[in-house]
DNA sequence: CGTCTATTTGAATGTACTCAAAAGCGGTGG
DNA sequence: CCACCGCTTTTGAGTACATTCAAATAGACG
């Protein structure tokens, strides 16, 4: 049996038998969206959770002002979607943008709640990613406050480097939350103090 | 049958029969801890995650220069403890402290870990609750980037009223990012305006 | 080669920080 | 009851980090 990108990343939290494996993958569908595609506008409810089989989105919000802010990418092995917006099934506040053509596997919200039932297991699953979620989130508001912007942008260099090569800057610095201006003087400072 | 605070918290996520509600307590030891005393310290593994029952402490981080970096205050019906130390079972990057005195009930990593087989349905309540948590603290980082000092400061008061009379005003300005000293100029600014 | 978009550079500005000092405030003891 | 102590908050001057706006340059694509 060939193994399903989904299965083995399920297989870091819990086990599941050959018949779970087999229902769950029957439930789920697999969506190809091309780059500049939307899967989530603000104000629509999300209906669905997006697992990424291969490709890069950005969740963003859009302020009164017309600004952009991006608080997420998202590649392959992870998750999309605004969160908020699935769980509790009201208007998403952010927008889910590709940024590659992107393939993922669509966990529709009714669907999901028949396979807690029928799964009970997968309960303990996607309390694991939450959790994880969770903590990496408040990692993250930790360092945009401790860390000067030089630092968040090496912090993310480092940290994620293949984001970093697939996303245009001017992305990068909403993400860092700074202007692409002031993010292209510190990649100059960078490569004059070496 | 008096209602245990954390039993009516568990009704706003699941359905727990008498016999679960009765082991569940069975479980769980109340703790009571003084105004400055230490819950968590950074370095050690947290091996309880504590519900509040009454009081007030903050989460905090220090950083190398020293400084102190609060991410977060719990208060009746919150949380505390370190969740990604908490989880992982591994030294945590925070230190938790009383700001009153605080009583709260404590699960021990090992006993949740058992409940959480003894009664499945666990795992939903904690998947609902580590969801909320990811959902607000995604948004805290939105309002980091999109909002200037005093537009967080409004808000902060508007959404924490309770939490902005209990809680020293330097320390506030440490969870809003910014000094003590700025916070006071944000202030008496806010006084002039009207 | 021309057009469109992304990145870089520079000058002026603003928001928030540092450091230092003063003022306010609650508790304790003479 | 007042004086003093320690801690928190306020005020002010000088500074630093990051932004805005404008213009120049570089890259990608038809």
């Amino acid at each position: 049996m060939n193994n399903h990108p989904f299965l083995e990343y399920t297989k870091k939290y819990i086990d599941l038998t050959a018949e779970e494996e087999t229902l769950l993958l029957s439930k789920v569908n697999q969506r190809h969206y091309l780059k500049d595609q939307y899967v989530t506008q603000q104000g629509d409810v999300c209906k669905s959770a997006c697992f990424i089989i291969s490709g890069c989105t950005k969740t963003f919000y859009m302020d009164e002002e017309g600004q952009k802010h991006i608080i997420l990418f998202s590649i392959e092995e992870w998750w999309t979607s605004d969160l908020g917006s699935f769980t509790s099934q009201t208007p998403s506040d952010y927008n889910v943008q590709c940024i590659e053509n992107t393939k993922f596997i669509q966990f529709d919200y009714d669907i999901l709640e028949e396979l807690y039932i029928e799964i009970p297991k997968l309960e303990r699953l996607f309390r694991k990613i939450a959790e994880r979620a969770f903590v990496a989130s408040q990692k993250r508001i930790l360092r945009n406050f401790s860390l000067t912007a030089k630092e968040r942008y090496l912090f993310f260099k480092d940290t994620y480097p293949k984001i970093e090569q697939r996303v245009p800057q001017y992305m990068i610095a909403s993400y860092l939350g700074i202007t692409k201006e002031f993010l292209s003087k510190i990649k100059s400072q960078i490569i004059q103090n070496q």
